[in-house]
DNA sequence: GTTTTAATTGACTGTTCAGTCAACTTGCCT
DNA sequence: AGGCAAGTTGACTGAACAGTCAATTAAAAC
């Protein structure tokens, strides 16, 4: 058959999501073909390499999820209810794979990162690409926030950068724990970080 | 020889800093042997398992850094220059390592937690364990600068954790980018946290 | 209907891996 | 002195690994 079959998409489907609920080392490229039901041949017919199947995976499931980071950013949403927003939708997607799973998976671009990027230098930079692009939808709704008043920052860029470290870390720590509880913090962690003191 | 070698010592700091450097899957017991000069078999004889090695090496690393870090967080000095202290010390661990190796490392807590917490318990676990000693100092700063009046926080426990996801979380951000001057931020976005603002 | 070419197949290679083992060495105890 | 046990040796095993390849299939282009 020629291109009637699905199993590129296939391949990067299950390519990302074994590699980010288990690791990049964990996962073998015979596990990926059988889960994906696809023979080796094609998988290298399609992916020079297993580095370039996850890069290739992580462009994918970047273009599947922008559409909702879209939704979540809009600049109708008031910029700080954007945040809020965002970290409800960082808890529902760590939820929804910790109760798949059985284990809180983590951020997919802070797992695969801590594991790779001294090693796999093609890997380290579309991750960083991957979470630049994550934080230009912060960095504009600190800029909003700011003109609007609501904040004071000295440079919206550098203080997105902060919001998504903040992240990398709660969402790395709850996995090290393996316990989400840790994440109806991160809100109030955000907040206190762009200067809006919570109640306390 | 009996007990005049020291293969077991060598094996652990050999381990520990090769996997720290690069990754626990990219790291193979023979090149530990190898870097060691121990052979395979003595490797056996001390750790049923490169998981096994990998636990005991994390644990001795802690034996060693523990009285710099009571000499950090030693209640003589001021709370919050403790914080700023930890700061500093985490920066300049970063930036010996990003030298020796020529890439930044990341936390070896934060980058062995992201690669296996789904994967081995056993290391979940003691990773976890290790984090929480460190957070102990971080709580008993928060609780100290909270009693002299310098911060108000509800609970200096839940603070810590804040604080030391953060750090994770820049730790790791830096090491996807490959750059330490994020780690710059760190002491800042600290400082936010705990609600005192920084000069804008 | 013939050519072209993307897609598919699955057996194969050579390497590397974690872990095993039985023989051996050497310091310590009595 | 002699035996016990901690420590050492390095060859070995079997499995798993990433990646290769020549042969085959079938859609599409003409």
């Amino acid at each position: 058959m020629r291109r009637t079959s699905d199993a590129k998409e296939k391949l990067l489907q299950v390519g990302f999501d074994l590699i980010w609920s288990q690791s990049y080392g964990a996962v073998s490229v015979d596990q990926i073909c059988e889960q994906a039901g696809v023979n080796k041949g094609s998988f290298y017919h399609y992916f020079p390499s297993k580095a370039d199947l996850v890069v290739a995976a992580y462009e994918e499931d970047w273009r599947e999820k922008q559409p909702e980071l879209d939704r979540i950013f809009s600049p109708q949403v008031p910029p700080l209810e954007r945040l809020e927003r965002w970290c409800g939708y960082i808890q529902k997607r760590q939820k929804i794979r910790a109760e798949k799973y059985g284990s809180v998976c983590g951020c997919p671009y802070g797992s695969l990162g801590a594991e790779l990027a001294t090693q796999e230098e093609k890997i380290r930079a579309k991750i960083q690409e991957l979470v630049e692009r994550n934080q230009r939808y912060l960095t504009s709704a600190v800029a909003d926030a700011q003109r609007e008043g609501l904040i004071e920052v000295s440079d919206p860029r550098v203080m997105a950068t902060q919001i998504y470290s903040t992240t990398l870390g709660f969402t790395l720590h709850a996995k090290i724990r393996n316990n989400l509880d840790l994440l109806h913090e991160l809100e109030p962690a955000i907040m206190n970080l762009i200067g809006i003191r919570a109640a306390v």
